[in-house]
DNA sequence: ACCTATTAATAACT
DNA sequence: TAGTTATTAATAGGT
């Protein structure tokens, strides 16, 4: 029933931050639509949970609304498909339906082989990209856990050898100080922060599983 | 004041229209903000006036949001390009044939825009997941070196404190197996390889050199 | 841009 | 997941 002004922070109860994300994700949607039939908009909404899932409202094809967003960023001005194709109906007026339907069915066999193979191709990229993209972070994360797990070792072994003086084993980044080795890594500095995947959220790596 | 109930269809009245459409954008964009929030989700809204103008809205990057959609659809639907060309097939009765050299030509037109954007859209995601790849190869890298040098701090500390007998001070870590090291670090086993780029390009390499 | 009567959304509950 | 309701929040029309 509301109690109070509600604030606005992340709910940390699992369930009722389910449950309010899909009350509030449907009142979003309906507040989208009405903007659009009101004001005569064209509006595309894309919500993904904390999950990881997938929703999304738009009142024309969300696929020409991120078009026309791109080109109005990119400042290019590259027809979208959608605009192209209802530009070409308007064009042409008075077709009989089996002659189109051959003219179709020609120009998609025609393209379509070629299309396949070439999509084939570009996908498998992206698919191996990808699996490649984990295995690097996998990688990453092990390497990250063990040299943790040395340099843990490094600053016991100081310990033991220069007594609790002067030992920097902090958590930090400068490691060890370790002034009398000529030859060798007189001062090893560490800044490392844990690996991540550019700018995806952790969920990404779960959702590419299933999608 | 919000006279009966209110009725959602297009207002005519051209300023309280824009008037509405100020009020309600600020109200939608609030509600997605707050829905991220409160339910840690990611947000993008795309919002065209009539008047073509564009507003957005995103908790993170709007850029972030659709590619994160374009990667989740184009896992699903290649096949909206022959999807849509079949609508529009539907829509025409009547046809000479000169109409069909002509509309031939605006399919191949159309067809041909479709297939680049396609082609582009793909040809982005490879690209980024490749620049993903190599700075994620970059920081691989760095880490193999760090994690040696630090190793080699490791075994110097090891030697200075207990001469050259029974090397092994590892706190259970697995990760340092150099149980007979006489004199030389050479023979230290690591199990790690070095990072490797499987079918790298010439200008990954180049990248990394800058990056 | 501000005000406010009224409807709309929704948090807590079942 | 789907209702109910006490409240707060949004907003249409006026200034």
């Amino acid at each position: 029933m509301v109690r109070g002004k509600t604030v606005i922070s992340r709910i940390e109860n699992t369930t009722s931050r389910q449950v309010t994300f899909s009350k509030r994700r449907s009142g979003l949607f309906k507040k989208a639509k009405e903007l659009a039939i009101l004001c005569d908009a064209q509006v595309g909404v894309l919500v993904f949970s904390s999950t990881g899932r997938l929703y999304d409202y738009s009142n024309s094809s969300m696929r020409s609304v991120i078009e026309r967003y791109q080109r109005i960023k990119d400042g290019q001005q590259l027809m979208s498909a959608s605009t192209e194709a209802k530009l070409l109906a308007q064009d042409l007026s008075g077709l009989e339906w089996n002659d189109l339907k051959s003219l179709e069915n020609q120009l998609e066999t025609s393209l379509h082989s070629v299309r396949l193979k070439k999509d084939q191709i570009m996908a498998e990229q992206i698919q191996e990209l990808r699996k490649k993209e984990n295995i690097m972070h996998q990688e990453n994360m092990e390497l990250h856990r063990e040299f943790n797990m040395l340099r843990q070792e490094s600053v016991n072994l100081q310990r033991k050898l220069y007594g609790k003086q002067d030992v920097n084993g902090g958590q930090g980044s400068s490691v060890t100080q370790n002034a009398n080795t000529p030859d060798d890594a007189d001062e090893i500095r560490l800044e490392l922060s844990q690996p991540q995947l550019a700018d995806e959220k952790p969920e990404a790596a779960e959702l590419r599983k299933s999608g």
